[in-house]
DNA sequence: CTGAAAGCGCTTACAG
DNA sequence: CTGAAAGCGCTTACAG
């Protein structure tokens, strides 16, 4: 244990199986191909052959490796997910709902973090299809339409967050703009008529839904928009934090803050207890996603759900159904307005 | 589009790879192997055929197949890495760390949740075995340490958040005890003697050591330990929840909280809201990780940190270096207490 | 029912 | 420098 090294093979090039099919074969006294049948139960084999076999097996805590078999069959049982981070809050119940779903099928999840840039998420895809994925999932992302259809023609695609169509792919998208007009109709329903917006950045097209219901729910209650009210955040906590700060610094007045995500929202919530104004006394405050802390948080926070879990699992049953071959049946989660105690009237 | 197969192949099984080496080597008229070569750079050829190969490739976009390259080398440059939860904040930011550092490498992780409970952790490690990774990284987890010693004749383990040797073997063990000791000075020293402890799941072996670093820290200030002050909670923010509504409804006099973790604080911090009690005004409370949302929330929470994603970003390096064939010179990132607006003297 | 053989797509001694 | 051949560990027509 002292300066030996590690024991088995040397030099990283991790030590050849020990027991392959070869092997339970000689010992049960069959042909490897037999081994293969019976463990696949692809074919009848006599109950005596079988019972040496699986004994075999046993002994051994034989099974197949996974990497031979897939060349074999030219599958691998493995879906590629690409997320735009691995400890991104917002993904992480999306990302569980795909691996539970997938488990369940004897598939494994290959996550992948696209880190919301169009070469990491080329990156990603092309790893996936070097490594055989049997389909891919998306959340979201900043791949153009084209692109993904060019990797649709090697393997099918999941993409939620966003339409499109096309061979080999199927979407999930996400109404981002029915559930801004949600939570912005909410805040005028309780009375609010000076509501700001924290946008994320500029260019991402969810932001821009989100933006596009904002005004919607005021044009529909006749209120003008006024573009002094939107400040652009990042989809995280600074970036809410900020976004506020300008808002105040600016002099602007405002009764509630309608929010792009819930993480933005948690940054607003610390910027506004710095500036000592209470929610909802002072200010109202509404997001959009439902994290998990957001009904932890003080107060808990109002906000715009459709279950990232739900999404996760029907995408994985979507690809599932496009790999046996049926057209998913599967729609979006159901988006909704959860009201806490971060909303008051003004 | 309309009731068409979605083109390609049917029935889900994958379709064969459509270029291969052999279409690449007979496109630049040269042998398989040669290809093989040039793209491994693994043998000086003359420029002439690199030339016609590299042409072909791009042309074709070709890259060789994972599974197959794994087959022939006996490495799949995948690292297993089990986690207890994909979708838990806690590891969130220990698994990004793996990622990065094994993409740096050229390797990609795979990610499994092993739920909280050994049978779950079995399949995931039996999984990644079958699949042939090249090692495997554990974040914590509930199986003995002969289970653990089983796998890892198979292939290498970093085990992080326990002290564990042996053969092809490395831990990072988490300083729990010091932690807690740490948080509970700071709140001794700031004057509180009445400091309850919001505990995790009663088995679990880092609680029990935070458990024994507040009770240690009790003791270094001569403070006599209070079992009626210790309620047992589940490492989510319910269980805190419950707990510390447990202590306040037993009527038992309190002035500040210690939790096991900061998912438990937050749950904490829900509760003492709703009884209407101020944090730190009426009650100090500290917890353990230092999540990134624990700087967000209201008030911003003292916790104890350790770098869960320099944990996973060494345990990658550490993986990498055994498999080089390297002794790993890595150690656990410092623990420290992050002391921010939850604390003050009673 | 069962085995020998070919093949999945790559890599790498082994010979030129 | 380069190719033919064998092999990685499995599966599956193809013949009995």
């Amino acid at each position: 244990m002292r300066s030996k090294r590690p024991s088995g093979s040397s030099r990283g090039s991790r030590s050849r199986r020990a027991v392959t099919l070869r092997v339970i074969a000689d010992e049960a006294g069959v042909s490897p191909s037999t081994v293969s049948r019976i463990i696949n139960g692809t074919a009848r084999v006599s109950d005596q052959l079988k019972v040496a076999v699986q004994a075999a097996i046993a002994r051994h805590d034989f099974r197949p490796d996974a990497a031979a078999r897939g060349l074999a069959l030219g599958r691998t049982l493995t879906i590629g997910v690409l997320s735009q981070a691995i400890d991104s809050p917002f993904y992480a119940e999306g990302l569980r709902g795909v691996e539970t779903r997938l488990l369940q099928a004897g598939y494994a999840a290959l996550f992948m973090s696209g880190n919301w840039n169009r070469s990491d998420e080329d990156r990603c895809l092309r790893e996936f299809i070097d490594r055989g994925v049997d389909g891919i999932i998306m959340f979201s992302g900043c791949l153009s339409d084209s692109a993904i259809r060019r990797y649709a023609q090697r393997v099918p695609i999941v993409v939620n967050g966003r339409s499109l169509r096309g061979p080999r792919i199927f979407s999930l998208p996400v109404n981002d703009r029915e559930g801004a007009r949600l939570a912005v109709r909410h805040l005028i329903a309780s009375g609010h008529r000076r509501i700001a917006f924290v946008a994320g950045a500029e260019s991402h097209p969810d932001g821009l839904e989100r933006l596009a219901g904002y005004r919607a729910a005021l044009a529909d209650a006749a209120i003008e928009f006024d573009a002094n009210l939107v400040a652009e955040g990042n989809w995280h906590e600074d970036g809410g934090f900020r976004a506020v700060n300008r808002l105040l610094d600016e002099g602007q007045r405002f009764t509630a803050v309608f929010c792009v995500n819930d993480q933005s929202a948690h940054g607003v919530y610390l910027a506004l207890f710095r500036r000592g104004l209470k929610i909802p006394g002072d200010v109202s405050v509404v997001g959009f996603d439902d994290l998990p802390s957001s009904s932890y948080i003080l107060p808990p926070l109002t906000s715009v759900r459709q279950s990232v879990l739900e999404l996760g699992e029907r995408s994985a049953e979507a690809i599932l159904a496009i790999l046996a071959g049926r057209r998913p049946r599967v729609a979006p989660p159901d988006i909704e307005l959860i009201v806490r105690e971060s909303t008051r009237p003004p």
